[in-house]
DNA sequence: AATATAAATGAATGTTCATTCACTTACAAA
DNA sequence: TTTGTAAGTGAATGAACATTCATTTATATT
């Protein structure tokens, strides 16, 4: 290397990003089987393929490991949920679209979903900052925008969030419980999706 | 003692009552404020003034304890939940009760409510059996009774609990989440309940 | 091919864990 | 007051835990 060059190039061995990745989905495989108490550094890179050690070149301790989850989990969540929506969207149509991309990304990502859902019930959570994101303003906008051009009976934001999402996820857990606890009996299907949706739409509108 | 006697009297010490509660109490905030995994035996016994030993004259072990508290709380919740309610009520009063005695419960006994969440979010449900006891049936009686009667919608069993429950834990959420993380400015007033009800009514109804 | 760098490691460390056990204490009945 | 019983205990045990560290390994550049 040229001793008068300003910018730092190192010679190094490279990251293998597999190993990041393995890490990742073992953990959370490992919490969504045995809650947050059945995971141990030591079991996790066994299951990982990998020395206990190097899960700390990733992660500064077990704590930080949880919360680089949890904030990749939600980073995916958002561009899954994002695509296709925008706040002017009307309002009939953007919700939609919403119950779709949530959908979508719960059926894809149903351990990292699952982990989501147990890190959010956990007081892991209160370690984390709750920052106003660039999604949740846009989820905000779209309501206001829709009570403005009234295609939204005017209410409490967390009166509208409940509603409109509450019954979604209510729908979605459902699902879930049915698949992993007993035979599925209960099949989440876009038309079962549709009906409680159109249902949701009466007791939105003005 | 008779030695002829047919009933066996044992001549013993009593337990103490109120050791049993701490434990259970002790245990419940434990686990609400530091999750499954902030909870040890000898923290416990520590935090409830007793011998490590001695929980265990209560409970078999760790997984005991666990399971134990949440049937204790899911008893709980059940009896408060049926106060003035039988599935014979009219559609719109009998749910009302409902969301009022829930909301009774969950105010009541906050820490109880959110240890039960948590639970229920984590795999330690799987160890449990999820039987359908009276209150379940009661609830679903009251659903089928509904539609028979014309006074709810005919639709599938989840989309209904969906709807109506739903959309009441989201709310319920909120405020939890909003008086332990930040200066809670969403106060849970019936008046805001009542609101959220009749929308949910609307959707609801045929 | 040589080199410097960070990736990756396995073994080790000290701590905390769930659980047990030999023992003491309190009490209801006799 | 005595006594049998279960309640209740503190200290001990071995396993599992998170984390660290002295090395080794792979690789991008020279």
């Amino acid at each position: 290397m040229n001793e008068h060059s300003f910018i730092f190039v190192p010679e190094m061995r490279t990251r293998d990003e597999n190993k990041e990745a393995a890490i990742r989905e073992k953990a959370m495989e490992m919490i969504v089987a045995e809650g947050f108490d059945g995971l141990s550094m030591q079991k996790l890179a066994k299951a990982a393929n990998v020395s206990p050690a190097t899960i700390y070149i990733y992660y500064k301790n077990r704590e930080d490991l949880l919360t680089q989850l949890f904030n990749h989990v939600q980073q995916t969540f958002y561009d899954v949920a994002l695509a296709g929506f925008n706040p002017d969207l009307s309002f009939e149509e953007g919700l939609w679209i919403q119950w779709k991309n949530r959908l979508k990304f719960i059926l894809k990502y149903p351990v990292h979903f699952q982990f989501y859902e147990q890190f959010r019930n956990s007081p892991c959570i209160n370690h984390t900052d709750v920052q106003l994101s660039a999604f949740k303003q846009s989820m905000k906008l779209f309501a206001i925008n829709a009570m403005k051009k009234e295609e939204l009976k005017k209410m409490d934001p967390e009166i509208f969030w409940s509603i409109a999402y509450g019954t979604f996820y209510s729908m979605v857990k459902f699902h879930l419980q049915e698949i992993t606890v007993m035979g599925n009996n209960f099949k989440l299907t876009e038309v079962k999706m549709k009906s409680a949706f159109e249902m949701v739409i009466k007791a939105l509108k003005p």
